[in-house]
DNA sequence: GATGCTAACGGCACTGCGTGCCAACAGCAA
DNA sequence: TTGCTGTTGGCACGCAGTGCCGTTAGCATC
C-alpha cells in the first residue's frame, strides 16, 4: 500500500487526456509562484510537488528538469517555427519569410503577457535561467540560418550571408522584445518590430505593386556605400550584397 | 589520521605559486583525455582526480564546475576583451574597434589549435557543453553591444544599432571560426575573417589616406539601397544608416 | 628549535537534481 | 474474472556541488 501519503484527500482520478494538461499547468503555476516568492534556487522540486499533492517522481515525468518548468513547450514553439519556414512560399523573399517567422516568435510572447513578464523577472534574477533563455534564442537563430542557407544555396557566401542575416533578425527581435518587457507589456511590439526591422536595414514590407518579379524593378534605385579608394573586389562585393535585397535576385 | 589514501606515493609538495597552475593544468589535461576516451557524461569528477592523485574536493577549488574544465579561464578572456574595448582610441571608428576585438577573440582560439579542436569535438557531441559555449559567445556579443551603445549614445536608435552590429560581427566571427575548426585548423582564419567582415558589409579597413576627418570625404561615393516606392521616412533612415559607416559621422 | 599564522588539501557529510526500477492502481477489452 | 496498458508513488541510486573541519606544508617570529 504505497498510499502512505500524508496528504489525505487527493483526486487520484484517472487522467486519460485532459487531466494531463491540467496537472502540467498546475505544476507550472505552483512552481512559478514559489520561484517568485522564495526564489528559484531556494525552491526544491519537493516544495513544488508538495503544494500540488503529487509525487516528486511525477514532476520529472511532466518536465525534463526544474528549469524546463520556466520555459514550457519551448520545443513545440521551435517546431512550429520550423514548420512555418518549411511551408513558406518558395517564391517569397527569404528575408520576408524570416521576418514573418520572427514576428511569430514575438507573438508567442505577446500571447500571454503576464507569463512572459513573470518569466522575464525570473530570468533577470537567476543566471542559470538567463543562460537557458540565451540557448533557446540561439536555437531560433540556427533555424533561421538553416532556412536562409537553403535559399541562398546557389549564391556565393551562402553560409555567411545566412548566418549574418539570421543574427540581424534575431537581434532586432530581441531588441524589441526587451523593450516590450521592460515597458511592462505596454508598447506596441508589432509596430516596434516593423520599425526596427526597417531601421536595421532589413526589407520587410512587400513592394507595393510587384510580387517579386523582375519586371517592375526598373522603378528601383540601387544605392550602396563604399569609398572610391576601395579595391575593385570590395566594390563588386558590396554591389552584390546590395542587389541581394531585391526579390528575384537571391 | 585522514591520510587513509589508497594512493601511496603522492607529491604532496607545497605549491605556493607555480604549483597551482601546474595542478590546474594537470587536472584539465586529465579531464579532457577522459572526456575524449570514455565520454563526457560517463566521466565523473572522481575519475578525473583519481588519475591526478588529488582529492575530489580539490577539483572544485580549481574549477567551479565539471563543465568549466572544458572552457578554462573564459572569464579572463572576456575581461581582456572588455579592457581592450575600454582602452580603445576614442577617435577610432567603433566598428573598427569591435572588429579588432573580434579578431582578438579569434586569436585566442588560434593560439592553441589542438585544444580548440579537441574542445570543438567535445562540444559537437555533448549538448550541455554546446549550450555552455553558446552562452559564452553571447557574453562577447553583449560586451560588444554595450561598447557600441556608448559610442552611439547620442545618435538615434543607439540600442538597436548597437545590438544589430554586435550580432553581425559575432555571427561573422563565428562563421569563420566554424570554418576554421571544420578545416582542422588549416585555413587562414585571419584572412577569412577580414574577407567575411568585408562580405558582410562591415567596414574594417582603415581608409587609405584619411584619418577620419571630414576633409577627405569628397572622394567618397555614397550609395544606399532602397526602392523609389519606399516612404520618405524609410529613405531618410536608410541614408542615415549609410552615413554612419563613415568615420567622423557616427 | 619551538611557536604561531596562513594557505592549501583531504575527507566527510549533506543537499538536491535527475533516473531506473518496481509495485500499485485505474481504465478498458475480451 | 482475466489480461493489457498507461499513469503514479516510492525507493534507491549516482553524481554534482558545498560547507565544515582536521591536517599538513611553508614561512615568519620569538
Amino acid at each position: 500500500m504505497p498510499e502512505g501519503n500524508s496528504n489525505g484527500s487527493r483526486s487520484r482520478a484517472g487522467r486519460t487526456e485532459g487531466g494531463r494538461r491540467r496537472l502540467r499547468s498546475a505544476l507550472a503555476v505552483a512552481a512559478l509562484d514559489l520561484f517568485a516568492s522564495k526564489g528559484y534556487d531556494a525552491t526544491t522540486v519537493e516544495d513544488i510537488v508538495e503544494g500540488v499533492g503529487v509525487g516528486r517522481r511525477t514532476f520529472f515525468r511532466y518536465f525534463r528538469s526544474k528549469e524546463e518548468v520556466v520555459f514550457p513547450d519551448h520545443d513545440e514553439r521551435l517546431a512550429e517555427v520550423v514548420e512555418e519556414l518549411e511551408r513558406s512560399d518558395a517564391d517569397a523573399s527569404p528575408m520576408r519569410v524570416v521576418c514573418r517567422a520572427a514576428e511569430t516568435v514575438l507573438e508567442t510572447y505577446l500571447a500571454e503577457p503576464e507569463i512572459s513578464l513573470k518569466r522575464f523577472e525570473l530570468t533577470r534574477q537567476v543566471s542559470s535561467l538567463r543562460d537557458r533563455e540565451i540557448v533557446s534564442i540561439d536555437r531560433y537563430q540556427r533555424v533561421f540560418a538553416r532556412y536562409l542557407r537553403r535559399c541562398y544555396a546557389d549564391g556565393p557566401n551562402a553560409d555567411l550571408r545566412a548566418s549574418v542575416t539570421a543574427a540581424t533578425v534575431v537581434a532586432t527581435h530581441n531588441h524589441v522584445l526587451r523593450r516590450w518587457l521592460k515597458s511592462g507589456g505596454e508598447i506596441d511590439a508589432h509596430g516596434a518590430l516593423r520599425a526596427a526591422l526597417d531601421d536595421a536595414g532589413i526589407v520587410d514590407r512587400e513592394p507595393s505593386g510587384a510580387s517579386g518579379g523582375a519586371g517592375e524593378s526598373e522603378n528601383d534605385v540601387v544605392i550602396g556605400v563604399l569609398r572610391t579608394s576601395a579595391p575593385a573586389e570590395t566594390v563588386r562585393r558590396r554591389i552584390e550584397s546590395a542587389l541581394r535585397e531585391f526579390p528575384g535576385s537571391g
